[in-house]
DNA sequence: TTTTCGCCTTGACCAAGATCAATTGAATGG
DNA sequence: CCATTCAATTGATCTTGGTCAAGGCGAAAA
């Protein structure tokens, strides 16, 4: 995979969504002290307890947040894509990070610092809105996967999550990409690998779902919902 | 229980650590539109799924937020006692309530509607600090309990939750005194009431804690964080 | 091609905790 | 003061899903 290295990193910044629509100076003093970050598959960008630099910033590849379980497993509580950010919340508190975060592919991210973050956050209000939207996304999706993680039965939490990545609400039929191995799917439903495997076939089973490797296609969404055993 | 009504709501709003440090004109500016409210035990304060109005900001008693699960059960997801506000997230999306609100006790609360609150975060970055690290605050406690509620092991999560509790952090006897039932604390820790019961019963047995009512002694935090059987 | 290494699947077994049911205890109200 | 009601406990049973172990599949490397 090729990755971006011509541009500046105020260029970079001003592509992503939180940055959309600042002014000149505006990324020009938020990006001065940026670094420019790379990591491979595996790299850790940090760990639960680091003391936090700052934002990242995702620009290509994929960062999973996870939390230490204590047999040396993982949980993961979150996928961060192109495009999206994480470390936000701990540049308004003094607290060190509260989850570890992983590269699972190839990944190109931008370290923002607080300094100057906070600096436009007081003199632009419109930037101050749009970060309490994203912590605000947070917070809800965190609820969400709480929500799916906290259901009874392991087959409810498959077909809740499968539900809630249809892309257009409304199909009866749709089909599902993967971003990540069944292994960390299984870990963000909180559930084995094995208990994943057995509920994707129990659905194919039932003919409610097609399982083509990293690709689910769902056949009936209303019959999923439905169907409770 | 005496409710506070001879203040008005400014006054009200200002002794509230999120609105400390405001002037009057934001002051003004933010409870103009604010409804004051009285709810009885178990009232409903909204619904998850209602359209929201504002942020709610709770001047006494306690209210807690749950998630509705498939049989009419609820799952615990937060408890807000005086001085702490919910629904703050929703202001920023247009989202419906993604928890249901419920007094558990008499409580007074008062509604801050979006409108003015969104006019004086646009001009007062202090304010917008503040939110964000509300907000902040907010997202981590929801990962702290996510990681509590994960952990394997119902001892665990009742010891985690124990520990947690601690009012000195470095003690190793201390008392906590529950702020809600047993029940909803095993809702909370994703447990079943009995199951809660067992747990605190063993370690009793174990003389690791003091079990009256409401009240747990702890009696050795080392012995307790290490106990795990 | 063959090898190899992860990822996934499948089967058998087991333990933790949910559920059901009955009882005790505590608090509120007449 | 007793009655009623809700909260908490305790016991017995059963289901779910985790764990261990073995085998298959597919992709990348030799």
């Amino acid at each position: 995979m090729i990755l971006e290295t011509r541009h500046g990193i105020a260029e970079i910044l001003s592509r992503q969504p939180l940055f959309r629509g600042l002014s000149e100076a505006e990324l020009a003093q938020i990006s001065s002290g940026c670094r420019e970050f790379r990591a491979r598959r595996n790299d850790l960008i940090f760990n639960k307890g680091d003391l936090p630099e700052g934002m990242h910033v995702v620009v290509m590849g994929q960062v999973k947040l996870t939390l230490p379980t204590s047999q040396g497993m993982e949980k993961v509580v979150h996928m961060c894509g192109p495009g999206s950010t994480f470390g936000e919340a701990v540049m308004f508190l003094d607290k060190p990070y509260p989850v570890t975060a992983q590269a699972t592919t190839e990944t190109l991210l931008v370290l923002v610092p607080k300094r100057g973050l906070l600096e436009t956050l007081d003199s632009n209000p419109m930037l101050g809105r749009k970060m309490m939207a994203s912590l605000s996304v947070r917070l809800h999706e965190l609820l969400g996967d709480m929500e799916t993680c906290m259901l009874r039965g392991s087959v409810q939490r498959v077909v809740c999550f499968l539900v809630q990545a249809a892309p257009n609400p409304e199909s009866g039929q749709f089909e599902i990409h993967l971003p990540s191995s069944k292994q960390t799917l299984a870990s963000q439903l909180n559930l084995a690998p094995e208990t994943l495997s057995r509920v994707l076939g129990q659905l194919s089973e039932a003919r409610l779902i097609q399982v083509k490797g990293r690709t689910i296609r769902v056949l009936d969404r209303q019959a999923l919902v439905a169907y409770t055993a």
